[in-house]
RNA sequence: GGGCGAUUAGCUCAGCUGGCUAGAGUGCCACGUUGACAUCGUGGAGGUCAUUGGUUCGAGCCCAAUAUCGCCCACCA
């Protein structure tokens, strides 16, 4: 006895069950195993402290997919799961948590610092994880990895060392971009320009010994305090004079040059600049190149320092404030103007960030981006959807040197000692105990960690083992696909890229698939501080994790922004719904010494045919689609033969086999049904792993699982030409009677025989092969073939075929004012389509011009309207005549 | 200031290298408790494919402009 399912889809039911069953079958873990093709993806590891939200979703269930896919079509799949240590967010998450407790960072000290947010990322460590599982992600957990590992820190340590000896990595005094709140520096893709309403500041600098004065203009006041110069475009008539002379600086008095330089826009402004080298990276380059020095007035914490005068103290904005205030008492302010301008914000707190010279570590881009751009030029790396190639190129094309020190504890200590008594700098895998220069034994390490990304850059080769020689990386590395949202393409996609050329010699990957971002169902992004986000677990707890996953990967194109609906997870819970019903329906119709038999495929009806000859067209364009990464376009393939092909024709059809007498056809139907049934769960499995396994586990089915079980493949032998055209055919005929039927108000229990006058002797055939149909499909008592109309009354609805006509003889149900109208319609669109096809065939154009299949194909449409449209003419004229 | 994307049915979106009557889901209307499924079935209404011009025998698709919305990049103070 063949067991059913459940009468309900209650994915609750049995999605964790399977889950544990995948896992505990050791079906994710993937071997080194030299007879298969591996097939390699490094997830992107989300925040080890994080929570999963629908970019993640819809990002692991792309992976998954892809994944599952390959794992069934015969590669030995790995697709290993890690988690992030994000520096920058932990740390802020830790230091909050002991501000709460009264407590600081610094009291606490660096060592036991660490010890909180190790206990920290213990405490919710393990959420992403979970909920990750809940999606049904077939990662290989045992090679889970998290940034700072021992093993990862390794690999960091020893690329920091490789770049710092051949003069990549450097430490030097230079303009960074500082988070006063972070209280770090952060790297120039870490900053974000927010477009902004300020204000433009006009101030008069007066010269000394004269009465004149130069007028500057600024967006940043409180930076005064920091000018060592004023510049002016030496070409510029207005200032010429006054090059070379000395400018006083207002409210503190301190003299300063009036130098020219080209850099400075006549245009622009008042065309006098102010330079303040220490606080703007461009006065920055303008006081290298005049030795202006360096003269720092904002501290880390954002205050003036004692450099500022009367100042000191004073948070930056209030100084802005408080000397725009004497500026004006004192007669200075010339002006002030609204300004639009974009103000640089710290991406993780929102900060503005100030631009402070400081000490930092640096990465040189320059040698490390060529190879990465030549890689995507020469077409190695292949980036889905081609548009975003272009944002590569740009930002490698105009790469700044990378500052990688952090001021943070949570993360990768920087490699680097210093000798107290020298300054001489060392670095080097372990301690040092002198200095390799004076000899002193007073060393201490360096205090930075590095920035988040730098470990993540090295991602695709040391989560397999990297810098040793395991087997992992042999045989898994490069990997074959890197899945991830376009939003990160600069902080991770490029230094994955730039990093793998330096260090492995070849790309990490040979595609990168970029998955767009899912907002809300108004396209608003989903954030924590709007309150609109939708918690992916709600869904999955609800709907069911195979819903999400269709959800997400449907009905939108790759690297597009999608909104979520509510209204499509229902659509998808529905659909599996309604596969979970087929398949009921399947099982309860086995018997159970059916399915050893296979079936012979000339013992075949139309309709099997049919059902096999689609199936094998579904197989190959899902396969295809999925190999250009057309996921979504897969989806729907599949989605379609289910529900179009599979439950509503299909089983339709074959219901009349299933309850008759014929015992053979009525095995062929069942064997042919489960067959069908059970490529439509492979298909469907990567995008709906759990329901899928589910009905497969109730399927008679040789694979222990359907996970390891083969993926289908295109048969020649599957194809059906005629079949297909014969159930088309028949199909087309069923839904014209439909149609009539139901414009006439005459509803499917009002049988009635149905008689086709046909004089095409193929189309008889066709006919007399799809009676069961019409009987079954079509509400037809019986159907009756005749050569032409003598002898049957008028009292019947008359419905236009291709090649025949079909007479349902109604009598006195049928309403002949209506029957006009509706023949009436059909005339009208008929009309309408002979123009379209007539106004093509007289262009002589398209006749000369066109491919002959397409002429062809017109001209056969021609003639099929055309004898259409006579038989409908003729019954509309002896229905008008009778009435 | 540059770049990119979007604009197709009431709504959300597909539409692969230009070629059947432009599709789906959802919503709407009518009918339906037929032995898988009302989380369903059958039928229907609903579109100047943003606008203009061009290329072509043929354009939702290619080209050029325009408009609106969105995103990204950017050291004009």
């Amino acid at each position: 006895m063949i067991e059913n399912l459940p009468k309900t889809y209650n994915p609750k039911d049995f999605e964790d069950r399977l889950y544990d069953f995948w896992m505990e079958n050791e079906y994710f873990v993937a071997q080194v195993d030299r007879n298969k093709e591996p097939y390699t993806i490094i997830m992107p590891p989300p925040n080890v402290t994080g929570d999963l939200h629908m970019g993640h979703a819809l990002n692991n269930t792309i992976q998954d997919i892809l994944t599952r896919w390959k794992r069934m079509s015969g590669y030995e799949a790995l697709w290993v799961p890690g988690t992030d240590h994000a520096s920058i967010s932990t740390e802020a998450r830790v230091v909050n948590k002991l501000a709460k407790e009264g407590k600081t960072k610094e009291e606490l000290g660096r060592e036991a610092f660490l010890e909180e947010a190790w206990e920290w990322t213990r405490l919710y460590g393990g959420n992403i994880k979970n909920q990750l599982k809940k999606l049904g992600v077939s990662c290989d957990w045992s090679r889970e990895r998290f940034t700072l590992d021992e093993d990862m820190s390794k690999a960091v340590e020893e690329v920091f060392i490789r770049l710092y000896s051949k003069g990549l990595i450097y430490r030097g005094d230079r303009i960074i971009n500082w988070c006063p709140d972070c209280g770090t520096a952060i790297s120039d893709a870490e900053v974000e320009h927010v477009e902004s309403h300020g204000q433009i500041w006009h101030i008069n600098y007066p010269i000394k010994d004269s009465d004149e004065r130069i007028t500057i203009a600024t967006t940043r006041p409180e930076t005064m305090l920091g000018d060592l110069a004023v510049a002016v475009n030496p070409e510029d008539e207005r200032y010429k004079h006054l090059i070379g002379k000395t400018a006083i600086l207002p409210l503190v008095n301190r003299e300063i040059p009036i130098i020219s330089d080209d850099y400075v826009d006549m245009s622009f402004g008042t065309g006098a600049l102010k330079i303040t080298p220490s606080h703007d990276p461009n006065d920055f380059e303008i006081g290298e190149r005049f030795n202006l020095g360096q003269y720092v007035v904002i501290d880390e914490k954002g205050y003036i320092n004692s450099n500022g005068g009367p100042y000191e103290g004073l948070e930056r904005f209030e100084a802005r404030k408080r000397i725009v205030e004497d500026l004006k008492e004192e007669g200075y302010l010339n002006q002030v103007k609204d300004h639009e301008n974009a103000v640089g914000h710290c991406e993780r707190c929102n900060t503005i960030i100030e631009p402070i010279i400081s000490k930092q570590w640096f990465v040189k881009m320059e040698p490390l981006a060529k190879p990465a751009l030549d890689a995507y030029k020469n077409g190695e790396l292949n980036i889905i959807p081609e548009r975003f190639g272009k944002i590569y190129v740009n930002w490698l094309e105009n790469i700044r040197d990378w500052c990688i020190s952090r001021q943070l504890w949570w993360g990768h200590r920087l490699p680097v000692y210093y000798c107290d008594d020298c300054n001489e700098i060392m670095v080097s895998r372990t301690e040092p105990n002198r200095c390799s220069k004076c000899g002193s034994d007073r060393i201490s390490r360096e205090t930075d960690t590095l920035d988040t990304w730098f470990s993540s850059a090295l991602w695709p080769f040391s989560t397999l083992g990297w810098p040793e020689e395991t087997e992992d990386l042999k045989y898994f590395f490069p990997t074959d696909v890197l899945v991830t949202g376009y939003d990160i393409i600069f902080f991770w996609v490029i230094r994955m890229v730039f990093s793998s050329l330096e260090q492995m010699g070849e790309l990490p990957f040979k595609d990168v698939f970029l998955n767009g971002l899912v907002n809300d169902s108004q396209g608003r992004k989903m954030s924590k501080s709007l309150g609109n986000g939708i918690d992916p677990l709600e869904i999955i707890d609800v709907y069911g994790a195979d819903a999400l996953r269709f959800t997400l990967v449907t009905g939108n194109t790759p690297g597009n922004d999608m909104r979520f609906h509510m209204e499509k997870v229902e659509a998808s819970r529905n659909f599996a719904n309604k596969l979970w019903n087929a398949s009921r329906f399947v099982l309860m119709n086995l018997d159970e010494d059916v399915v050893s038999k296979d079936f012979n495929l000339i013992d075949l009806e139309e309709e099997d045919k049919w059902i096999i000859s689609r199936l094998n067209d579904a197989i190959k364009a899902v396969t295809h689609n999925l190999d250009k990464y057309e996921i979504g376009l897969a989806a729907q393939k599949i989605y379609d033969f289910i529900w179009d092909d599979y439950c509503d024709w299909y089983i339709e059809m074959v219901k009349s086999r299933l309850y008759g007498d014929d015992q053979a056809s009525k095995e062929l139907a069942q064997r042919v049904l489960l067959y069908v049934l059970k490529d439509i769960n492979r298909l469907l499995h990567p995008f709906m792993p759990f329901i899928t396994e589910e009905i497969w586990q109730h399927l008679p089915h040789e694979e222990n699982a359907l996970i390891i079980s083969q993926w289908p493949v295109y048969k020649e032998e599957h194809r059906f030409e005629e079949s297909e055209k014969t159930i088309e055919y028949v199909k087309s005929a069923i839904k014209a009677i439909r149609n009539a039927r139901a414009e006439m108000n005459i509803g499917p229990f009002k049988k009635s025989m149905i008689i086709f006058v046909v004089e095409n002797e193929a189309i008889k055939d066709l006919i007399i092969e799809g009676k069961r149909y019409f009987i079954n499909l079509a509400s037809a008592e019986d159907i009756e073939i005749v050569n032409n109309k003598e002898g049957l009354d008028g009292d019947y609805i008359s419905v236009v075929l291709d090649k025949a006509e079909a007479f349902l003889p109604l009598k006195d149900l049928i309403d002949y004012d209506k029957e006009i109208e509706r023949l009436e319609k059909e005339e009208e669109r008929l009309q309408a389509e002979l123009k379209r096809v007539r106004g093509k065939l007289s262009n002589q154009g398209f006749v000369s011009k066109a491919p002959e299949k397409v002429v062809n194909a017109e001209r056969d449409k021609l003639k099929k309207y055309e004898e259409m449209m006579d038989k409908v003419l003729e019954r509309l004229e002896s229905l008008r005549r009778d009435k």
